[in-house]
RNA sequence: GCCGAGGUGGCGGAAUGGCAGACGCGCUAGCUUCAGGAGCUAGUACUCGCAAGGGUGUAGGGGUUCAAAUCCCCUCCUCGGCACCA
């Protein structure tokens, strides 16, 4: 074999990932690469949005791995011929400003903008490409003011109210939504304090409304683990309202309707007691003189617990006996009514009928205080004597034999059929009806905190509360420097803010000095993201309708019932008050993992287990960082971070810088390097290169599209692996082997974007061509007939063990590939002498020998 | 307790009924370089064997199938969600 002729060249430069990313990442600014035309509909849109950030000063590596694989499908999808928008923002409302006031006396404004300064620098450096011109920061008027402007739409539609209840206080944060309140202790989602309940009147946004639609997730490809979250959050109950009628006695006349919600009214009569919560309005009417001490003293009491001491659910239940009894509308039967706290006054009607042979709650209950337990339900396996006999523990399972027992007429009926009769009986006798309950509860949005967006009404002294006029928006949050987190709204200490005029009556008012929680803000981002700069409305319709939904939407599933919940309301809210055509922001939407420090544990300051990606940008560049990213395992996956292995992927990108560089390059320490594998010709090496580029770009775009990003590396280093192979033979330089190297560069292009962009432009440069940039390039398609094998291997199994492997043309007969494996030396060892019963062709993919 | 996701070499992981361990890290040996914490080549699940080759193996146990990491049943463990919602 003839040594190749090796040209004289020029000394190959170096990889310096330093030298050029920044270069690069200019160039595309200057290009405009990024900057989406909205109105362009030549191509199909594709709107791709990662969830956007608080700026809370430093960007760590989990930011990587959330936002370069997102970078990585924007640019693929656009090289596939797609008008991609990927807009970035800041999500500048909310606590850690104003804690950071507090303790370094820094106004918020000035922290959250220097803060959002720095992410912008540490953005720009993972060389993605997103649209910056239509960035959105919410802490600004600009932004904030649509906020108070969809309220008030909202306050029209009677979507948004003002109302007294029992709510949860965090002592340093002030009010919190129930989705805010996490954990069997209760506590503060921001700040980890105790929460406690206090009687206050509060904003509230109607998500109840929206129950039944939240629910169907039609249309919606998300992940299943979501939409159960949300389901379960919603927590719809079908079942039936019934109203017991108190019963008379020596201190009341009776009469009261006693409405209670159950799920089982085909257990209606194993109900042996009735339970109010203690908070129940009928609790001091039903209450029997003899009782009234102790009742009091119970009532008072479960005031001043906490939600952590009421909730628990391995606490030994309490309650008392009100002295009062109600009549059962089924048969008449007079049944004592307690009040205890393990029935919450929030849900259902605040009051329950007990059937402690078919409640776990109402059985400990029941057991507790000698209370009567009659079983009503039984599977067509428990005998008579059986349901005669005590239960031992609650029935509660809904079996498909259940049939009801000691239940007057219905006995003998399946369950479910007792169900519908009971219910059709109550609504006939006019004392029940079906009914539906949620655990949902409407939104609690007001805060009493200084960073956010201040609720556009006044209190007037005459008119009561007023709105603000559209034309006097946006409400400024003033200048305010008392924010010392009391829990008191530090607004109201600004009394230039809070005094004001009545937009009706001109007279004196008081403005509301709570402001917004700072979930409203990421709830119509993306919709923003769309016209930043409108005046007249938060988003233009006309470009919402061509741009909405969000076609993919990425971001952390510990947002499933707050951000992704909210979102979904107010897309349906704002499409009611006519401001969007799209009922559902997101259409796809993939949870990426979350990587941890390397102990574990969530990535915090505090902890002190941060990693910094700019050393590590430093050292490898960010083509590196973003590939070890993306092959650290499945991005739904996350985990611990370890640095350990970033040195292959950069060894990888060293070679393929190499390999388009320097094609004709021999490895010194490889013996066999410059020579074409033994047996195989020039025309057969040129041929197998072909196949397996072909090959990897059909699989590889399938990875990219499933967003499999780690099996994608992994087939790119495959192809560098045999390119490297080739590399100083005969065919290096052949055109196959320069499309090869074209359809590696454009492969990893939306992966490692300055890399790619960088050997481009030189091998162009070195064909005396001047190249657009790569990511302006097309996609490039497979060669099915390159990529299609004639050979193949096929393993051959005796009894399923793997006894030989045999090469074979491909669509040979069955016949003949049986024919060709029995004749194998290792096959017939294997067989022994013995006869195969049965050959089993696995399509072409294997064939395994059955024998006794 | 209920619901969900998962458990594969020393490590990250691949294979969703058909060759277990792709790809990478680490490790071992050799080569190469002025030098390197650089580069290249080969080997690397466990186990018996000089080797050829054999046996075992995907948390554990059972099952279905010609064939199981993959499907079914039971048990254990890890992570996430929910917290008396009638």
């Amino acid at each position: 074999m003839s040594e190749p002729e090796r040209p004289e060249h020029a000394r190959i430069d170096r990889y310096e990932p330093a030298a050029i990313e920044p270069l690069w990442q200019q160039r595309w600014a200057e290009l405009g690469l990024y900057d989406t035309n909205l109105a362009d509909d030549s191509r199909p849109k594709y709107y791709l949005l990662t969830m956007y950030d608080y700026p809370s000063g430093d960007l760590h590596i989990g930011h990587w791995y959330v936002k370069t694989p997102t970078d990585a499908l924007g640019r693929f999808h656009r090289m596939r011929g797609e008008n991609v928008f990927m807009p970035i923002g800041f999500d500048a409302f909310g606590l850690p400003a104003e804690n950071a006031a507090i303790k370094n006396k820094v106004h918020p404004h000035t922290w959250t903008l220097k803060n959002i300064d720095t992410m912008r620098r540490q953005l720009r450096s993972m060389g993605a490409g997103w649209d910056w011109n239509a960035e959105v920061v919410t802490c600004e008027p600009e932004y904030y003011r649509w906020n108070q402007w969809i309220f008030l739409r909202f306050l029209e539609a009677g979507l948004a109210y003002r109302a007294k209840s029992p709510v949860d206080w965090c002592p340093n944060d002030g009010t919190l939504a129930r989705e805010q309140v996490e954990g069997t202790d209760r506590h503060c989602w921001r700040c980890g304090a105790r929460v406690e309940k206090r009687e206050l009147e509060q904003w509230y946004l109607r998500t109840t409304k929206y129950a039944d639609e939240l629910l169907d997730f039609t249309g919606l490809e998300w992940p299943e683990p979501i939409k159960l979250m949300q389901t379960n959050w919603i927590g719809r109950s079908e079942g039936a309202e019934v109203d017991f009628t108190t019963a008379a006695d020596d201190a009341q006349p009776g009469g009261d309707q006693l409405r209670v919600f159950t799920t089982r009214p085909d257990t209606l009569y194993g109900a042996t007691f009735m339970v109010m919560s203690p908070e129940h309005a009928l609790v001091p009417k039903l209450t029997h003189p003899s009782q009234a001490t102790e009742i009091a003293a119970y009532v008072a009491a479960a005031s001043r617990e906490t939600e952590i001491e009421r909730m628990s659910t391995e606490r030994e239940k309490t309650g008392v006996f009100t002295g009062s009894y109600a009549v059962n509308p089924i048969n008449g039967e007079r049944i004592p009514i307690w009040i205890a706290d393990y029935v919450l006054a929030g849900y259902g009607t605040g009051a329950i009928m007990a059937v402690p042979a078919h409640d776990e709650r109402d059985f400990a209950f029941a057991q507790k205080f000698g209370l009567p337990i009659r079983r009503v339900i039984a599977g067509s396996e428990v005998s008579d004597a059986e349901v005669a006999a005590p239960l031992t523990q609650a029935y509660i399972a809904h079996g498909a034999t259940d049939r009801m027992v000691n239940s007057g007429p219905h006995s003998g009926k399946p369950a479910k059929q007792g169900f519908a009769d009971i219910v059709a009986m109550l609504e006939k006798e006019g004392r029940g009806k079906a009914a539906i309950n949620y655990r949902l509860r409407d939104w609690l949005m007001s805060r009493q905190r200084y960073w956010g967006t201040p609720i556009p009404v006044v209190y007037c002294d005459k008119d009561g509360m007023v709105p603000v006029p559209d034309d006097q928006l946006p409400v400024r949050l003033p200048e305010t420097v008392d924010y010392a987190g009391s829990g008191n709204s530090p607004l109201k200490s600004d009394a230039a803010f809070m005094n004001t005029t009545c937009p009706q009556c001109g007279g004196p008012a008081q403005r509301e000095t709570d402001t917004m929680d700072t979930f409203i803000d990421s709830s119509w981002y993306w919709f923003r993201y769309l016209s930043p700069a409108d005046k007249n409305l938060p988003v233009d319709r006309s470009i919402e309708a061509r741009w909405c939904p969000v076609d993919q939407y990425t971001g952390g599933a510990e947002h499933a019932v707050m951000h992704l919940l909210y979102a979904r309301f107010f897309t349906k809210a704002m499409a009611d008050c006519g401001l969007v055509h799209e009922r559902e922001p997101f259409k796809r939407l993939f949870n990426q993992g979350q990587i941890l420090g390397a102990d574990g544990e969530r990535m915090s300051k505090s902890r002190g287990n941060v990693q910094d990606p700019d050393e590590l940008v430093a050292r490898y560049g960010a083509d590196t960082v973003r590939l070890f990213l993306m092959f650290m395992g499945p991005w739904d996956q996350g985990g611990p971070w370890s640095p350990t292995g970033i040195g292959g992927i950069a060894r990888f990108l060293n070679r393929v810088w190499y390999s388009a560089l320097d094609p004709h390059g021999v490895d010194a320490g490889d013996p066999e390097s410059g020579t074409l594998p033994a047996g195989q010709d020039a025309a057969a090496a040129q041929e197998a290169l072909r196949a397996a580029v072909h090959r990897t770009l059909r699989t590889v775009t399938e990875e990219y599209s499933e967003k499999r990003f780690n099996t994608m590396v992994a087939h790119l280093m495959e192809l560098s692996n045999l390119l490297q192979r080739y590399r100083g033979t005969e065919i290096a330089g052949t055109p196959a082997w320069d499309e090869a190297i074209r359809l590696i560069l454009l492969m990893l292009a939306p992966a490692a974007p300055h890399i790619t962009d960088e050997l481009w432009s030189r091998l162009a440069a070195a064909r005396g061509e001047t190249a657009s940039s790569i990511h302006a390039t097309a996609w490039p398609a497979v060669d099915e007939a390159a990529a299609t094998e004639n050979e193949r291997e096929v393993p051959v199994q005796v009894n399923g063990k793997l006894r030989d492997k045999v090469q074979v043309a491909v669509g040979i007969s069955e016949a003949d590939l049986e024919k060709l494996v029995l004749a194998r030396p290792k096959v017939v060892a294997a067989l022994d002498g013995k006869t195969p019963l049965k050959v089993i062709h696995a399509g072409g993919r294997l064939v395994n020998i059955v024998v006794r």
